[in-house]
DNA sequence: CAGTGGTCTAGACCACAAG
DNA sequence: TTGTGGTCTAGACCACTGG
């Protein structure tokens, strides 16, 4: 048993990135290795991994076997955001959610969203569209496309109560996806449904998921005026 | 020593995964625990319990001690995104960064700055903007303020040729922060700087930083029209 | 109170890549 | 080739919290 005190994993990690922050590791420095610091810190190897981990995990030093951990010369600072389902979204802000359909139709997609979908020429495609209320007001307008191929549940799928948004989380799993940020005016038709001006600025997020590779589902999000998205450092 | 081949955690992983896709673990429905899946799959609970922690910080099930682990009901899909250094970001597009430095000035920031910046009325701040180019053109337009107080240094530092987005990155190592974007309309003063017109959309970031509880820098960056930001899921 | 996950240990072997 | 991180083990104690 040791004399001292029981280090944490947490301690270790808070340790070095202090001795980051105060350059007593400057960037590019290559640190003790772990067994070093083990002995240190009078803890096992595997603690001082799983402290390490974590910092690496966050960007701020770069581990490569045989080389050792350095210190990075230019930190990539990672955002973790949140992607909630709209409707807790919504209620999470105390509001009462609403989705009320506006568009469902079976129709072979543009070039874009099939490219999106990886999706072949003359296969069809569900088209979903709708607005997303928060207490009666518009919140957001999706235009989904759904590959009926991959999810031929989605076509019995009552899209007037639950939102594809919704109905996808809890009945597709998917593995992996992309989202991407711009911001784009509103033009006449999305003002009239988002109960905005023509060329205000909206707030669009598109994401894409999959699985096996292949396309299930490619959506775009159209927030009304004011929406912001926020995330921890 | 075992009969079968060595699993690892990423294998252990996938079958979780595999198990709540095909829904034989369904949504809500509490999973075995680390000791019986340790010995399911024929190996050490430390081994089970790094693969259901990974699974866990996806937001695809939910830990707790004695209520043991379940699929989540409302997974939050968790969004990544890097952050890199706007001339990381310029440069790895393949064009060539410039910062123009526009204004610097020793102000008191208004309350809203202030507020972001915890700093007390009163204390003098610097205040820096400037135009990021890629390739001569304006990508991003930077409004920054710096707690003079907590970086004596930057008073010194030239940010006509490094951008104050660099110089922090490089120089001041920060603890934590937070960022939010949202997209709003071009003024014509801004519209004038980013060679866009007035009213177009562009997209914006607003970042805070601090340590120690302290705030150090807070900044707005407006990007030309048609930026986005990409992110895995 | 007691079941479950959270963490630590001491040791071992392995995979990768720098020299 | 060899140093370094990556991972696994078998066991242990602890912290939290549900019942």
């Amino acid at each position: 048993m040791r004399a001292g005190l029981q280090i944490s994993w947490q301690g270790i990690r808070d340790e070095v990135l202090r001795r980051i922050r105060t350059r007593e590791w400057p960037p590019g420095a290559r640190i003790p290795g772990e067994a070093d610091l083990a002995v240190e810190f009078g803890c096992a190897r595997a603690t001082v991994n799983r402290a390490l981990r974590e910092v690496a995990d966050s960007g701020l030093v770069e581990r490569r076997r045989k080389a050792g951990t350095r210190v990075s010369l230019h930190p990539v600072r990672k955002a973790t955001l949140d992607i909630p389902v709209i409707r807790k979204e919504i209620e999470a802000r105390g509001a009462r959610h609403d989705f009320s359909l506006i568009l469902r139709e079976e129709a072979e997609p543009p070039a874009r969203i099939r490219g999106r979908l990886l999706g072949t020429p003359g296969r069809a495609c569900l088209h979903v569209t709708g607005l997303h209320l928060a207490d009666g007001h518009p919140h957001a307008f999706e235009d989904r496309w759904i590959d009926i191929a991959a999810i031929p549940a989605a076509r019995d799928a009552d899209f007037t109560r639950c939102s594809p948004n919704e109905w996808l989380v809890q009945n597709i799993p998917f593995e992996g996806g992309d989202i991407s940020f711009a911001a784009t005016r509103a033009d006449a038709a999305m003002a009239q449904v988002l109960e905005c001006a023509e060329g205000d600025a909206l707030f669009v997020t598109e994401r894409s998921t999959w699985r096996n590779d292949r396309g299930l589902t490619t959506v775009r999000l159209s927030f009304a005026p004011g929406y912001r998205v926020h995330a921890g450092l």
